[in-house]
DNA sequence: GAGTGGTCTAGACCACACC
DNA sequence: GTGTGGTCTAGACCACTCT
């Protein structure tokens, strides 16, 4: 018998059938077959159509479903997941308040765009997105307002190719979050991030926008989102003002 | 037949076979029949014992590891789950440095007991832990410090009832993580936890014990711990200094 | 080799949504 | 009623661990 190679095992990577299945499946979604909101073929035509029994195709979507790329509906089907489901408006923003909403108080959520521009990405940037040094990236700055205070003041970078076409305009006047107009406008589908929480003292433009004294703790979260096969998509810079608010987790 | 009452529709609470399977199997780890660390009778002989099928145990035991109660290894068995797994030390500490550790620089994560005492549960306290007002609990102050700088002070509230006998020789006696201290010396279990995010400033005490300045900012990340059934045993306010360090967390 | 969890199958039946 | 996902079963075989 052949003597394997010392340092590397071969590795013969064995892998599951209903893995492969699902990898086809994550194919089909990237490359937009099965599109956003819109419902895949059922698990038995599947099953039929991948020459395997339905129980495996049934642990391929259990997998995606647990992953918030797909939605399971008893009796109606299962399908693409979408940021645009009224619900969950804000998927990826955990701040609350800290107190539940009193009757007929406060307003509801107010956006407002500072500005927009399409410039080279620092070189910080670059390295998060997976740019090369000097390529063009898109920054947004915007506030959010929650019940007519202003809380989260966002500072927003985008890489200028895949979000060709992004002005100003087209951002305030969409209704609707942000991530859905990237969804269907852009065709680019944020499926899960990474965020660094930090506590900074509000520098003068925040203290500014959100109301504050300068020196103000803030929270800073930098979130990188990432899309199909984990590529970075964008690089967001948030600071939130937590005196009425704060940031949820849980753990497990 | 008969009328079903306007306003309560009955609902029969249909409950899978598994759920049952698996609630049954939560009752032994809550009572303790097995015990973390060890191994659970293995799928074909708890299928025989409740008279089910071994992919229906199998279905209530994915749920049960998802969950982080059960540990599957294959070809050894199911363990119960347990802070005491060398890997990962602080399982619910999210706080990291910013820049990886460098050749043998610094020193490694150290603990610092500044008190420990036995008083009434303040009224926020007694609130969040579900205790009566005016009921004992005890009162933990601690410094972590991480590559030979503190970064971490801890004030932890515990409930005086499962907690008897808790003393400051007994902390800092302990070698490992608290929450091992707590599952082996008191059997207390923490499954999940919830916290509250907030950038605040730095006051005297936090100042002193960190090394910064009076008025830095500061993540105070407010941890609520449950136990089985969701119950609260523990309610710790940290204040986190995160120059070199940051919270991370994954969103999806 | 014996025992454990992991995969895969085929078929039956149940709960739910829509017509 | 028809079609969808959800549950449950019984059995076969595979991969891993330990003896």
């Amino acid at each position: 018998m052949p003597a394997p190679a010392a340092t590397a095992p071969a590795a013969p990577a064995f892998s599951p059938l209903y893995q492969q299945i699902k990898a086809l499946m994550t194919r089909e979604l990237q490359a937009g077959v099965w599109r956003p909101g819109e419902s895949i073929p059922s698990e038995t035509e599947l099953a039929a159509r991948f020459k395997v029994s339905q129980g495996t195709v049934r642990k391929a979507i259990d997998e995606l479903a647990t992953e918030n790329l797909l939605v399971r509906r008893q009796g109606k089907g299962t399908f693409v997941a979408t940021h645009a489901e009224q619900q969950i408006q804000f998927r990826f923003l955990r701040l609350q308040p800290d107190e539940p909403a009193a009757e007929g108080a406060g307003g509801g959520t107010m956006r407002r765009f500072i500005d927009c521009r399409r410039m080279r990405a620092p070189a910080d940037v670059a390295r998060a997105l997976g740019l090369r040094s000097g390529d063009a990236a898109v920054q947004v700055k915007r506030v959010l307002s929650l019940r007519g205070a202003p809380v989260v003041f966002d500072e927003i970078w985008l890489p200028a190719g895949p979000f060709k076409g992004l002005t100003a305009e087209r951002l305030s006047g969409y209704r609707g979050p942000m991530y859905q107009l990237f969804e269907s406008e852009f065709g680019v589908r944020m499926i899960r991030a990474e965020e660094k929480i930090r506590a900074v003292a509000a520098d003068g433009e925040a203290a500014e926008l959100l109301g504050v004294a300068p020196g103000t703790p803030l929270l800073s979260v930098e979130r990188l989102s990432l899309t199909y096969g984990d590529k970075p998509v964008e690089l967001r810079r948030g600071l939130y003002h937590t005196a009425a608010h704060h940031y949820r987790n849980e753990l497990s």
